[in-house]
DNA sequence: TGTACATCAGTGAACGCGCGTTCACTGATGTAC
DNA sequence: TGTACATCAGTGAACGCGCGTTCACTGATGTAC
């Protein structure tokens, strides 16, 4: 949240509301989820009148899809982080297993630590083709979705995962830890001990592993 | 949706409040998830005052919970159905790991076909205890997660499954079908075509039934 | 360098909407005697 | 068998709330000459 967000007003002009609404939209996000995003708070957070918001977005999903785009910058960054802090074993095909288990482990800590922002990423309606728009991508230019196939690359490239079975491969990985992730943020799992989740994330990139 | 919801009332008393409400619910939840469940409507539609509803429910999340557990039955009859219509073919290995891909196939379908119901039975906050709770079951009495728990168990008695394998199991197929429904019906793999989502549920099968 | 002017980011006010929930109540029903 | 009465499922009215969006507008800014 940023100063100028909260500060009042000196100008005519807000100089740079676009963002300031995105801003307080990314907050009330994180706090509770893509509907929690209200379109008037966030003119009020920005000190503007209601109707400003309609010079920088069409509508509220408008704004919504924006917010959306940013916490998915947010979980590339931490995918790309947990990425770069994996030590090298030298063995190409024991490093690609695991990054790719550091991805999955990584998302689902993306989705405990900030459930809010994991349902606006990732559980708010929008076409495939969008998930490589640049506008989701994290400091590193890439979109979680981009980073998992790149993992994927690497699989094949040491021999791990047989090259026909590629085509595709992200959805079958992403689909599973996305669902471990909802039913234990917002589904029948909510209220699993922190030691039972963290077990069954093993158990569950095990089963990926073996079954790619 | 009964008859008796719409028709206008004779008699001061309703007779079955509580169940047009859920009826009425479970209408408006199959349309547009659990969201869009509304408690004032729902009394609409029973043709009774606003409050009458807090006769029968604490407050809305109440009608929601029971909602809930309506279209977790219904899920739990459609993957009932699907088992009861597979062919067995003498050899309890190959049927156990046929039931176990026809349990998923039909929690998928269940998705597809009817997303609102989905995701207000599946995509609920409410602790694990009550995934047993006798009000989610289907006709048969067993809710979905112990229909999968079912079949599991027939995977470890055909020597498919390792025994050592079998404590939690559910969670691990489970979601990896939620997530795959998930990211289809409500999250960024929305508008993938009808093609591609069936041969990725049959990728994803194939992922489980090889890497439990 | 100074000025006229177009642009367009904001304002102010209102529309139409419907929600969940609480309060004090009424009157049909079923039961005890 | 008839009657008094308790129960509790409903009523009617209101509270407090806030939303997204549209309309006609104003006035600061930057640019062209």
């Amino acid at each position: 949240m940023s100063e100028q967000a909260v500060r009042s007003r000196s100008t005519y002009r807000h100089g740079d509301l676009r963002r300031a609404l995105v801003e307080a939209g990314f907050a009330m996000a994180r706090a509770g989820g893509p509907g929690a995003i209200v379109l008037r708070e966030a003119t009020r957070t920005a000190g503007v009148s209601p109707n400003a918001a309609y010079r920088h977005f069409a509508d509220r999903n408008a704004l919504m899809l924006a917010v959306s785009g940013v916490a998915q910058g947010l979980a590339a960054d931490v995918m790309e982080q947990t990425l770069a802090q994996l030590p090298a074993s030298g063995d190409p095909a024991t490093d690609a297993r695991a990054r790719l288990r550091a991805v999955g482990r990584a998302y689902l800590r993306f989705a405990r630590d900030e459930p809010g922002l994991f349902r606006t990423a990732f559980s708010v309606p929008e076409d495939m083709a969008r998930a490589f728009a640049p506008d989701k991508a994290g400091e590193s230019g890439r979109t979680p979705f981009q980073i998992l196939g790149a993992v994927l690359d690497e699989l094949v490239e040491a021999g791990v995962l047989p090259p026909e079975r590629r085509p595709n491969a992200e959805f079958l990985a992403w689909s599973s830890v996305h669902g471990l992730g909802m039913l234990v943020i917002d589904g029948p799992l909510y209220g699993l001990t922190d030691d039972l989740i963290e077990r069954t994330t093993e158990h569950l990139l095990d089963m990926v592993d073996r079954g790619l």
